[in-house]
DNA sequence: TTACAATGATTTAACGATAAATTTTTTCAA
DNA sequence: TTGAAAAAATTTATCGTTAAATCATTGTAA
């Protein structure tokens, strides 16, 4: 008990000596002494570390993820928390999985794209707290971080309508995902917006790799041949880009020359690929080390869901509205965008 | 103590009834029972659990890290080991945290990339197993993972000299790291074997960021300008070699036509440079894998560092050198290597 | 019937740290 | 010198789980 106080601070009522403090020092010194955390764990109900599930690929290098956790360690490391990874491989599949995750080992839970049904969101336990971010569903019960993605997809859409395209070809993202959805009408918005008719054969709709961006783009170019020409391609994602800069390499086509090409997110890849991409930024760092601080909060229960609506007095009440944050994305142009070719 | 039994499988001598065992489970459903992971490895000394250590750069997204971290992540999946991220800015200036790390919140511990002294490796707590992974230092104690990396510059050098290069630039990574001594050693022994001699003046000696390989690469052109002009580089990264491409991409030299270029690791950045590198590839994943495999066996007693030999009776004594592993590199052809230009 | 398994249920102690309560010792004013 | 407050030290109970021991049934063979 008396070490507890000396070397933990433990608060209890237990008073210490100078003498006996030095004495304990040494002791501990002598012994290499290192708090047991789990114990200290175990009795303060309090682990101080955090939980972090996300679906990495195991088959391909998740940038995506990699730029959020990066945020979220940076951000846990500021307020000494541990940080423990639990990998998953499908949302679906693996629901039994997550629900072992919260076994009290971590704190709090942060869930990086999280893909659930309401009904597995009910199962989720009451007593954990959970921030989403990049969630294809609203989560009940939880704090969700959100990009404007309508509003990313309609500022760079608008951005390649300003430089003369008006024939563009969207490479989508799997359509069930609300992200996906929501990309593509912020594609739908800008054309509106500038009088161009929304082709439908112009959009296809593929998944989140540069596998599917290269044979999407080839499908559109080989089979679709729309015509007229399109001068210009988004994506809805850099990775796509990344497969669709290598199928118009191989149809001879240059980018920016021939045709334009942007993506979405502005991961590393954006900066390496050649030329190097006009695309969308999402605030993945900034978003990590946010959900981090609201975790913190609502492990502290500084932030409670439950409660949407404080006492009258107090001035602004916390509404459920607050349970969401969304982050405004950022243009970044770099050189796949060039006016559009005169028709061929 | 039943519901232990029952629900989590104890080993107790403690015996239960078909009838109890069924109300047992029913109550654990209604109560969506779930064993608190911290109480039960408190009592059972184990937490089921690994931790991962590494510097991974918060200014840059870390890739050699990532694919690292991926094998790790699937291979502790296997095991129904949670994995435990710790990261840190420096191994020089974190020491302290490292051990505050050994908490016993996880069972051993993989470090990757560490970069230690004797006298550090000395303070690390006996009790916990350590596996580390492309360590600057062969840590004793612990088990090292490493690759061989004189080796696999030896084969890409090799490589280019095969295909008529005989100046041949080497973009260095920092030489305190026993990894950029291992590989400078590996080009100096392809060009001894091929009677080139070593010329001090093409090496450069930067750190492992594209940055630095653009100007380094930089450096060499505009400063030294090496004359005859050399026509490869070898960097000793991946992502050196990216830096590098754009320098000489801004000097107006193609690769390969004018110049070859080669990396080392094969990373995803290999892949989507352009050209594509031709490289040196590290097992990066299935060096993750393996280091769980043999921290679990290090936790499990199954491999005791401090016993080096066994009794003699039983054939093969497990000795001192089986603390370390040694992985082969393979030689990854793409398209950044050209035959040598003729003189310019 | 007694004895003795076999079976089922309950209790105790431990993991290491902590909070609070209790006991012991010291200090100092009356 | 006494006595009460202050300081120091010690004890007890708890966190949730587990291992082993003890206790209480039952059934079965002699």
């Amino acid at each position: 008990m008396t070490a507890s106080v000396v070397l933990n601070g433990a608060t209890s009522s237990t008073r210490v000596s100078q003498a006996t403090h030095a004495r304990v020092v040494e002791a501990a010194e002598k012994l290499s002494y290192r708090r047991n955390a789990v114990a200290h764990g175990l009795s303060r109900r309090r682990m101080e570390s955090i939980g972090v599930v996300a679906a990495i690929d195991f088959g391909e290098v998740n940038l995506y993820f990699l730029e959020g956790l990066n945020g979220i360690l940076e951000e846990s490391a500021v307020h000494e928390q541990i940080t423990t990874v639990y990998s998953i491989s499908d949302w679906q599949k693996d629901e039994q999985k997550i629900l072992q995750f919260c076994d009290s080992r971590v704190d709090g839970m942060i869930l990086i794209a999280p893909y659930f049904t309401a009904e597995f969101n009910e199962k989720l336990p009451k007593h954990t707290p959970f921030v989403s971010m990049h969630s294809n569903y609203i989560l009940q019960n939880s704090y969700n971080l959100s990009v404007d993605n309508e509003g990313g997809a309609y500022s760079i859409v608008r951005h390649l309508i300003e430089q003369g395209h008006r024939r563009i070809i969207h490479l989508a993202a799997p359509d069930n995902l609300l992200e996906a959805q929501l990309r593509l009408q912020g594609y739908r918005r800008a054309l509106a917006e500038a009088n161009i008719a929304y082709d439908a054969n112009l959009v296809i709709a593929g998944e989140y790799s540069s596998r599917s961006g290269y044979s999407c783009i080839t499908e559109m170019l080989q089979v679709r041949m729309p015509q007229p020409f399109p001068t210009a391609v988004f994506c809805a994602s850099d990775t796509i880009a990344s497969g669709c800069l290598d199928g118009l390499y191989n149809a001879n086509l240059r980018v920016p020359e021939d045709i334009s090409v942007v993506g979405f997110d502005d991961t590393l890849m954006a900066r390496i690929t050649s030329p190097p991409l006009t695309t969308v930024r999402q605030p993945f760092r900034k978003m990590g080390r946010r959900a981090v601080e609201v975790l913190i909060k609502m492990i502290r229960g500084e932030i409670d869901l439950a409660q949407p609506e404080q006492p009258s007095d107090r001035g602004t009440p916390a509404d459920a509205e607050n349970a969401m944050e969304i982050f405004q994305t950022e243009l970044v142009l770099r050189k796949s965008v060039g006016p559009p070719k005169r028709e061929v």
